[in-house]
DNA sequence: AGAAAAGACTAACAAATGTGAAGGCAGGCC
DNA sequence: GGCCTGCCTTCACATTTGTTAGTCTTTTCT
C-alpha cells in the first residue's frame, strides 16, 4: 500500500521508515474508474488521500469552461496533502485512468506528525518537491517553446514514473488524451497534435496506444532543458533529519540529467 | 523583524506565536540594493532567509537567455524555505527593490521544529500557501487571457501586500519594470505594455511611478476570476494545531468576496 | 454486427503574441 | 548644463497559437 511512496522517497536517498506507521492508519483502499471526479474544488475534507496506482490530476475550471491541469499525480503522490494545513481546496482532482487510492484521516496524520518529527519532515518534503515541479511547469509555460515544453514534460514523467517502478527501458504508459494533454500544457488540442507530430518526425519519441517510448533521451532532454535534480535531490544532510545522503540511484542514471 | 511574517500568519486567522523563538535566532539583518542576486541557482545553503522588507523574486534562466520569474516575494515571505528539506536550489533569487533580509541557520530552525510541532506546521503551511499561489499562476499562464492574467496578478499582489501592511486604500507600490513584469507573466515586454494600456483605458487601474491604484476592484477581480480564498484560508480547525479559526479580517473584505 | 461516440489528425483561416526598431522622456552623472 | 542610460511607448511586420470544421479510425455500447 505504501510501496510507491517508499520508492519515491527512496529515490531521493532517504528511508520512508518514519512513515511506516501509515500502513495501519489507512482506511479503505478504493478502486476508481477513469474520469471520475475524486474531489471537487471548494470542498473541505477531514482526510488526505494517497494515490497508490493509476494516473490522476489536479485541475481548475474557469468560467469560460476552460480547464487547466495544475499537477499530474502518479502513484506515491498525495492528492491533497495541503488539506492538512489549509482549509478549503482550490483545485479539483480527477482520475485519468482507473486508480487505486487510500485515505488517511487528518486526526491520525496529525498524531503521527506530533510523535515523529522525521515523519513530518518527510511529508513536508513532499509539498516542497511538488512546488518545485510546479515551478518547472511555470518556466515551461512562460519561457519554453511549445516543443520544449512537451519535451520537458515527457522527461519529467519518465523520471517520476520510473522512480515508482512504472515503465521500463525508455517507455512508459501514459493514458492521456491529446485534449487532456492540452489542459496540462495550456495549449489547444490541435496545437498539441502539431507538436507531437514534430517530436515523432524528429525521431525523438514514439507515441502510440498511450505508450510513449523515448527514442533519443539526450536530445529530448536538451530540447526541454531538462535537469532531473529537482526530482531526485535528496534532503539536506542533517543529523536531525534521520536521513542518509546516499548517492542518487539508477533511476537518475536512466534519467540522464 | 518578524512582524510581517506575523501579520501574514495572522491574516489567516492564526497566531504566529509558535514562531516567536525565531526572533533570537535571526543572524545579521542585512540591507541589499536593488537588482542584487541574493541567491544563485544550484547553490546549497545552510540557512533560510526571510524577506522583511522590499520586493524580490525567484527566477529561472534558460540557455536562450530568457528568464521566468516563478515567485514574487513580499515582506514576510521566506526566500528559500525549501532548502531546509531538499538540497540544491532550482532557482535564483533577485531583489527587485532595495530589500531587508534576515537569515536563520538550518540547525537552529531544525531545533525549533523539533521542539514545537506547531512551529513546524506554520512553516509547512508557508510552503503550502506558496504552492497554491504557484498553481494560480499556472492557471493564469495556461488558460487565462493576457488581460485576465494581469488582472489576477494585480489582485493577488494587492491582497498579499495589504496583508503585511503595504499599501493603503486600493493603491500600492510595485517597483516592477515592464520588462520584469513580462518575466513574471511569461509574455514579451511589448505585449505587457499593450495589456497595461488596455487596463488603463478601461478605467480598471491607474499605474504611474510604480504605484498601482485599483480603480475598479469589482471588475478587475471579475476579469481575473480572482478569489482570495487561497491566500486567506486559515488552517483546519484542529485541537492539535494550536490555531484558532477566526473569521478572516478586513484585508479579506477589501479583497472582495 | 451495427450504431454511436470518442479520439487522432488535417486544413484553412483568425487571433494573439513576439520581434526589431525607433522616438521620447526622465533621472543620474560628469 | 549637457550627455548617457534606462524605461516607456508605438509601429510594422513575423511567428506562434487558436478556432472551426471536417474526415477517418478505433473503441464502446447495445
Amino acid at each position: 500500500m505504501l510501496n510507491t511512496l517508499f520508492l519515491k522517497v527512496g529515490q531521493r536517498g532517504q528511508t520512508g521508515e518514519p512513515l511506516a506507521g501509515l500502513a495501519e492508519l489507512g482506511l479503505r483502499e478504493r478502486q476508481t474508474a477513469r474520469n471520475q471526479d475524486l474531489m471537487r474544488e471548494g470542498d473541505r475534507s477531514a482526510s488526505v488521500t494517497l494515490l497508490t496506482n493509476g494516473l490522476a490530476a489536479r485541475y481548475r475550471l474557469l468560467s469560460s469552461g476552460r480547464r487547466q491541469i495544475t499537477t499530474l499525480l502518479v502513484p506515491g503522490d498525495f492528492l491533497d496533502l495541503s488539506s492538512l494545513l489549509v482549509r478549503g481546496r482550490d483545485f479539483g482532482v480527477v482520475s485519468l485512468s482507473p486508480c487505486r487510492i487510500v485515505t488517511f484521516e487528518h486526526d491520525q496524520l496529525r498524531k503521527l506528525c506530533e510523535s515523529s518529527i522525521s515523519a513530518t519532515m518527510l511529508l513536508w518534503q513532499e509539498t516542497v518537491v511538488e512546488a518545485a515541479i510546479q515551478r518547472e511547469w511555470l518556466v515551461s509555460m512562460g519561457r519554453r517553446t511549445a516543443k520544449g515544453q512537451m519535451a520537458h514534460l515527457i522527461c519529467e514523467l519518465r523520471v517520476r514514473l520510473a522512480a515508482v517502478g512504472r515503465g521500463e527501458n525508455a517507455s512508459f504508459h501514459l493514458p492521456l488524451t491529446q485534449t487532456e494533454l492540452a489542459d496540462v500544457v495550456g495549449l489547444s488540442p490541435v496545437h498539441v497534435n502539431r507538436i507531437l507530430k514534430e517530436l515523432r518526425r524528429d525521431g525523438l519519441v514514439a507515441w502510440s496506444n498511450y505508450v510513449i517510448r523515448i527514442l533519443d533521451w539526450e536530445r529530448l532532454a536538451e530540447i526541454g532543458e531538462f535537469n532531473a535534480a529537482y526530482l531526485t535531490a535528496g534532503p539536506v544532510e542533517a543529523s536531525a533529519n534521520g536521513a542518509s545522503a546516499k548517492t542518487p540511484d539508477n533511476a537518475q542514471q536512466a534519467a540522464g540529467r
